[in-house]
DNA sequence: GTTATTTCTTAACATAGGTGAATTTTCAGG
DNA sequence: CCTGAAAATTCACCTATGTTAAGAAATAAC
């Protein structure tokens, strides 16, 4: 997806769709490539073009995926970000991955004079509340084998590219716990 | 909490604080009072002085909590608000409620000419997605035990005032495993 | 206060998920 | 290709949660 389309859809004029590409800067990340910044102060977001990357920590040495942004998202450590604190989380490109980079104080820096800039900063966030909600509720009231089958569903390129222990993670069990779940859904069908 | 307070804490002027107060309109809810809007369209939130209210669905029959709202939060449907689609979730005050009810459409009348107020819509959605992180991440790697006790000790009111079975649901169990797990968690200490 | 109703607890049993270990499959590097 | 490492699967066993039902406790209505 490209960056001026994304930003159309948000509401912004030409010319402030012009002042954020000036201000992006084009990276690729290779596959496996980690990108996190842990223990640094994060003054930074990607909107991803083409690709994938997975953030996730490590607990007692068990890895947690917390979540895989795709196309069209904008990958960011938000707590990092709004709570002012060093990064907790690493981030990892899971595909060959193209991305565009912002400073956030930067953009931060145009809120005063562009309000619709900062106005798509707001519905991302609230596009990103809303989108969490759901998952919050799929944990509260939806078996593993429901959560597992609209994950895939709804984000079949993860289907493809994720290795299954980070989308058992992500859904909150083990390896092992997602294996058994896969194959009695392949023996129901 | 008074909404002044809560206002200049997201650094708005006065004048501005002036502005949203004239918005604003007293309500007062009695305990068990049912204040949710099924059905319709919403373009209201309400910021909570005092008291605690709760949001759920009924799916299948089955009561799920998907929120407390405790004094200084703001209630809010975020999912009909921005989804512009009618509310699915019900709403009811747990103890003696008093809030302070916004229409939407107005408040979103004043982001034009007062960039700052439209700042506290992002800095609010910011931070409810945060919290929400917090609650995903508990589900993906905390124990029933872990989170109901860490849950009592952030919000000791919810422990006061929230019957054990909206907290079960809200935690995604049902009411007799939390039962069991308070009784455990009495036999250990 | 008494009663009726709702909520909470307990228990026995069923199912889902965790654990540890062995096996198979996949995949990257040589 | 071949090989070694990582990932995925399978299994046996264990623990946690769901289910159903009964009884105890708290609450509301009178």
């Amino acid at each position: 997806m490209e960056l001026d389309e994304f930003l159309h859809t948000f509401g912004l004029s030409d010319e402030e769709i012009c002042l954020m590409q000036k201000l992006g800067k084009e990276e690729r990340f290779r596959q496996g490539e980690d990108i996190s910044c842990i223990g640094r102060h994060i003054d930074h977001f990607h909107f991803i073009k083409q690709g994938m990357i997975r953030s996730y920590r490590i607990i007692d040495g068990n890895d947690f995926t917390y979540n895989f942004f795709l196309v069209g998202d904008i990958c960011v450590d938000y707590e990092s970000l709004l709570k002012k604190v060093p990064s907790q989380s690493y981030f990892e490109a899971l595909t060959p991955t193209e991305v565009i980079t912002f400073r956030f104080s930067k953009v931060e820096a145009l809120f005063e004079e562009h309000p619709r800039i900062e106005r798509i900063a707001r519905k991302m966030a609230e596009f990103a509340y809303v989108r969490l909600v759901e998952r919050v509720k799929e944990f509260q009231s939806d078996s593993l084998e429901q959560r597992y089958l609209n994950l895939i569903s709804n984000q079949e390129a993860l289907f493809h590219s994720a290795p299954l222990q980070h989308i058992a993670s992500y859904l909150g069990v083990k390896p092992q716990s997602l294996s058994r779940v896969r194959a009695k859904i392949v023996k129901n069908s």
